[in-house]
DNA sequence: CGCCTTTGTCCTCTCAGTGGAGAAAGTTGG
DNA sequence: CCAACTTTCTCCACTGAGAGGACAAAGGCG
């Protein structure tokens, strides 16, 4: 099929294509109801839509007590390409021009192989999406890197957990390859627009998503848009000092929330536990598997194990007085914690709660629900669509 | 006179409003360079201005070439009245409505004593700055009150440090005692607001402000805009922890950033020196006015006094080490520091900046000022002003 | 079957805004 | 002092976005 090119012509075009991205299929009527304009002038700008085939025709819809309504929907063939480049691992998602997820597939990759490999891996998993018969082509393609981006032109830039990225030209490379328009953003921004529009998030204004993975990030959404601070490094949260004098890092500072929490962390303090003895349940495990992971960690905290929970009652703590400091600061609606690690549940969720509510003023943390994302790994490949959708609905 | 009570019909009249306060008297064709409008256009708007009286002519430019213009300027008899209730004063000036200051007046003020006996306090300055010929009257308010406000309302919520305040109704009372439009905000906000109007923060899309006064607090800007939280308490930061299992503070909890460093910590901290015998320099000052202030201190380390030194460099590391965190996380293009504590000068400054840059990422602090405020003790009036002309040149 | 409701289409009217012509008021150089 | 060029301002005709009413189409309900 020949991909689609249109863009909306004007403001109401694209307010009319988000409308239809989140809400589905609707009739003019229901559309004239949320959009502010006349039903003439409402019902040209849906005719020009259906000529330019973003926007077809879906049939009459039940009556409401009167006409039976003429329904008209975001063109079903329209395919957007999430990716998730994490730092251990890619996600590629399908989704329609509604964002719902037609196919996902997820592969181990070390990020710091490079991009060359990287873009390699990411181009294959495309390929093989595509031959899946789940899409002919792309539309547009949303990309998230675990590092700061200059966003304008979706570079990374000094990216500290992959080196060899910094500068490489992502969207154009991307762009090129998959002979649409690319997107490229943080993977942590994304985790936040994807629980914007499908997750926990879609009804609040201000808020933060805390992702704990192999390193540790925080997306901020000030007034429903992503914040990206000055240089793109916003929510760069893993080097704030967590535990004064506290254990080394790599960035050459101590006591780094980074360094005392994070999947990279949690494997590396529940490895030393075991060789050290105390915690029969974490060395069985080392031997069985020869090294230890966060899963590794929840699994023997779910099994009783009280040194497992003190681990991650500890990290919860040292997560919990940052996460404090930045609620205070910021007086979010909504704290969201995800990524990787979430694996541990609601011990780690209580031990974070505990603390930001000891520690924040009342003010900031009365009303302030401190959560889990609720789309797990597809977070970040469901905001990826988001992204680039954002960008080809709205005025050309 | 008789005040105004004409307000910009449209968008494009709010923004003419705007340049003319910005950028003062100018013609239509110069407007015109400013405002992507056809020339017949704008004639007819700035015409619609000249009837509401906001603006008025202003005589003929010099030549550029060709025909002299006629400039136009803004109605130079319109008076704003900026408010600014701190812990212990307030300020009160008088602008044009180009937001330059006419006349500017300050009495100390225990804020404690309530919003009855303050708001007399306030009343009664604005009569003085009345009757010395200044104004007639005032076609619009601003006012900052050292705690965090519902902004829609213009109402303080649960202000720590001034019991009493909770709920009452500012705006209202004000605006009525006034017989003009009264907008509230918190007084660090002001104070950004108005470095951005006419200090440091002039072309800068997103930056902080910390103000470090009796308390201490930080003024978020995002994208141009004043940034204020779910709950209007964003910005809040003296009571994020920058000592583990420091000082005890009022609210509760140990090692809060207030408890360590603000003029009010600074006052104890060398009262206590000075009473041990830690510093001749300051004892001698504590003999002669019975108390020992911030100044004192300033003084002190002028003098040379190793110990009054190490009280600011202390503090400044505190102070530092809190920002260093918020740089990481927000990422701003810039950061001033104001308030009464400034009179410590560069020494203050220094230990904050080698903080923040040694604790932040690089890419974070790569090209990140950190300077005084410019505009001192007018900081929060001109800020004050700023924010009901704001309000007074938006679309009706 | 008649009446009411909902939806969609058509047509006219209003008004914001553009762009060009030209007048008014200068400067500059010969 | 005059001609040529600039800049500023005004006037006017034209365009296009959008509103709103009239009316037709299509259904439900008693």
């Amino acid at each position: 099929m020949r991909r689609m090119t249109a863009r909306p012509a004007n403001a109401h075009q694209a307010r009319l294509l988000q409308l239809l991205r989140d809400g589905g299929p609707n009739s003019r009527a229901q559309l004239g109801d949320q959009v502010d304009l006349s039903r003439s002038k409402l019902a040209v700008e849906v005719d020009r839509l259906l000529e330019t085939g973003l926007v077809v025709a879906d049939g009459l819809a039940a009556s409401r007590g009167g006409r039976r309504s003429h329904n008209v929907r975001l063109n079903p063939e329209l395919r957007f390409l999430g990716v998730d480049i994490g730092a251990t691992s890619i996600d590629l998602a399908v989704t329609n021009a509604e964002l719902e997820i037609l196919g996902h597939i997820n592969q181990p990759m070390d990020v710091r192989e490079g991009p060359v490999a990287v873009f390699e891996q990411v181009l294959s998993m495309a390929a093989k999406l595509r031959a899946s018969g789940l899409a002919e082509g792309f539309d547009g393609a949303g990309i998230g890197v675990p590092g700061p981006v200059r966003f304008p032109e979706g570079v990374p830039v000094a990216p500290p957990i992959m080196p060899g990225w910094d500068g490489f030209p992502v969207r154009e490379a991307l762009s090129q390859e998959l002979g649409c328009p690319v997107m490229v953003d943080n993977d942590v921004n994304l985790m936040a627009l994807g629980e914007q529009h499908a997750g926990v998030a879609r009804t609040v204004a201000d808020f933060l998503v805390v992702k704990i993975g192999t390193g540790i990030g925080c997306g901020i959404v000030v007034g429903g848009d992503v914040y990206r601070g000055t240089t793109g490094s916003a929510g760069d949260i893993g080097h704030i000092q967590a535990v004064p004098d506290g254990r080394p890092c790599a960035c050459g500072n101590r006591g780094c929330l980074e360094a005392h929490f994070s999947g990279a962390a949690l494997a590396r303090d529940a490895t030393e536990a075991a060789q050290q003895g105390r915690s029969a349940e974490l060395a069985t495990r080392l031997e069985a598997g020869g090294a230890l992971s966060a899963a590794d960690v929840a699994a023997a905290a779910a099994a009783g194990d009280a040194t497992a929970l003190d681990l991650i009652r500890e990290g919860g703590r040292s997560t919990g007085q940052v996460i404090a400091g930045l609620v205070s600061f910021f007086n979010p609606g909504l704290v969201v914690i995800g990524g990787g690690v979430t694996g541990l549940g609601h011990n780690l969720l209580a031990a974070i709660r505990t603390q930001v509510y000891r520690q924040s003023l009342p003010l900031a943390t009365g009303n302030l629900p401190i959560v889990l994302g609720e789309l797990g790994p597809t977070a970040g490949v469901i905001g990826a669509a988001r992204l680039i959708s954002d960008h080809l609905f709205s005025p050309a």
